[in-house]
DNA sequence: GTATTTTCTGCAATCGTTTGCAGCACCAGA
DNA sequence: TCTGGTGCTGCAAACGATTGCAGAAAATAC
């Protein structure tokens, strides 16, 4: 590890508010009052501010003025990675939002900070954002233990929290299941596979409770043989496929918790000389946009990426704007996209 | 506009260095000089400020360091967007990177400021980011214009300037180009139709010159009827394909200026009943994670996206550390990857 | 004409750091 | 014993805003 050179030269060229205030011939406190807004000040005067402001190219110093009021006017978002259909239409829903408010984004990939969750948390929460935007963290606590106060701000996506009343937002993981699994009963499968995603999140325990229901209701006995954990990512997904094409009895079609594992098993199951949906059929879960340009088109059941998103932010403003605001959850439906994988099973 | 409610309450429960500085016994500024490094400190004093912080859970506060410091060790990175693999693969290495430095990444997607983005670029590089990354800015000169600096860091992705002499890193797209149309011509091919990109963005017109010097290396008359505008994007590419089918002679092979507009491409193609390769032959530029999983899976030239990202944080960094550093431009090699979306013409 | 309110403006303190400068202890060299 | 460094520490002044309080000016009431 090198030393760092400290070159922390200041070149202060910027102008302030001080020089604006000079400019226009007023205190440097009107000018503060001209650009935080609500207060009263003289029509006349804020426009020699503004003009003297806009004649010196000034603009606010973010930190300064967070330091002074204690907002900053930007808000955290927590993800695993962006390099995912998943969070990336999250992600695009939340600056959609966004960008209809006065706040920023900051981005942290969680894996960044592997083991020191709590102590970033801290800092960022520290006044550099005022508000947090979890997205399926899988540890949830060590990131909300590390909040500085009992009411900091945050909304957690894609995850239950069992531990307190966190603002959540989700979608009907559960029914979703149940839906996939039930059209697969439909189209005739008796022997439906499930990948399962990370154990750890709920939505992956949502999800194979679903899967399992839809079959009791069918009155197929669940069959432990068939359910195979994955780990919501491609290879994850191909990887158990080819194991469960390997026991004794094969699957007519599989059920993947997420869309990203059904890409997996969809290689696997070609690997093996199979053909889709004639031979095995394939349902996921997300609908991310990749899932309509893979061949077959992937049949699959859709959750709102961008509005998940966009609730998700306007659930942060809210509480944001009212930090009396308690906690609640919004769960959207998820709905059935019927594709190209599936099929009614072969005699 | 609604008037936001002025609720900026100081919740002051924050623990600052004078705390632990009491703490610990020492003076404040002896408990800066610890967390900020690069100062003798006794090694006994430094242990007690340590112990007294973490039994306090201080953590620093980064807008008052960077306000008296100058430093905010944050980068910005501007994007036109992340619902793109092209992006989201370079935004990869860049938070890759980033990750073994100090330093945290503020993104923004520049859609959001449409015709501010010079107020913008002040704000932002007024303090709170330390350098700025920007990938493919369609009008560069609306952002650098407004750097506060001469020589504020800065770093453009995949996009030249002919302005000044700015860091600058990118493809050989020109050769790359050359090399699609040249494989498309030792198949066998001699109308090759073109799809370009978004014209302003220098990566386009190098492709297409790359393409047409191919052409004319062939000795094929470089046929403008051919040549058609697209926009770097799915349905840009799914237009104008369909344009060249509808044209009297019609291209046996297509190269389409990124892999986004291919997509399209590919979906016109088998919307007029043709097949490919077989009918017409496709080839892309990128290699996005989608272009291999796509039906058929496609040829393309692949650019190093996570490694444009990395060496983009690189050559930041690099300007951070030592400001006199000028300007330069690394261009990464560009690679044809073959896969099934090409083949020779029929007859 | 005086008293009271309303509207606007300015002063000064504050937010939590960094850092130049000065001071102090301690030790080595003469 | 005196001098001159080193190494370390502390004081105080920034950094650029916000905001409570007080006061001036203008408007209104009596």
């Amino acid at each position: 590890m090198k030393f760092q050179k400290n070159t922390r030269k200041k070149s202060h060229n910027s102008i302030t508010i001080v020089d604006v205030a000079k400019e226009a011939g007023v205190s440097y406190s009107t000018v503060s009052r001209v650009f935080s807004g609500f207060e009263f000040v003289n029509e006349d005067t804020r426009r020699k501010v503004v003009e003297a402001a806009n004649r010196l190219g000034y603009v606010v110093n973010l930190q300064a003025r967070s330091l002074a009021g204690g907002r900053s006017n930007i808000v955290g978002l927590l993800v695993p990675g962006i390099d995912n259909g998943y969070i990336s239409e999250i992600v695009k829903g939340i600056d959609q939002e966004l960008a209809n408010s006065q706040y920023d984004l900051m981005l942290y990939t969680t894996h960044r900070y592997a083991g020191k969750e709590a102590y970033y948390v801290k800092m960022i929460a520290n006044g550099l954002v005022d508000g947090l935007l979890l997205i399926v963290p899988l540890v949830t606590e060590n990131y909300l233990q590390a909040l500085p106060t009992q009411d900091f701000p945050y909304v957690l996506v894609d995850q239950a929290d069992s531990e307190r009343p966190s603002t959540t937002v989700d979608v009907t993981n559960w029914q979703g299941a149940y839906e996939a699994t039930s059209y697969l009963l439909g189209l005739g499968h008796k022997r439906i596979g499930f990948i399962t995603g990370l154990t750890q999140l709920s939505s992956s325990t949502e999800r194979l409770d679903g899967y399992r229901a839809a079959l009791e209701h069918h009155r197929i006995a669940v069959n432990p043989d068939l359910i195979i954990e994955g780990n919501y990512e491609t290879n994850g997904g191909y990887l158990s496929m080819l194991r469960l094409l390997d026991r004794p009895i094969r699957p007519t079609a599989v059920f993947a918790a997420n869309d990203l594992s059904a890409f997996g098993a969809l290689e696997a199951i070609r690997e093996r000389g199979l053909e889709i949906p004639r031979d095995v059929s394939v349902i996921g879960f997300d609908d991310i946009p990749e899932a309509s340009i893979v061949y077959p088109k992937l049949t699959t059941i859709r959750q709102p990426l961008i509005q998940i998103g966009q609730v998700a932010v306007r659930l942060l403003l809210e509480k944001l704007d009212d930090p009396e605001k308690e906690a609640r959850r919004v769960t959207l439906a998820t709905e059935l996209v019927i594709r190209d994988s599936c099929a009614p099973p072969r005699e």
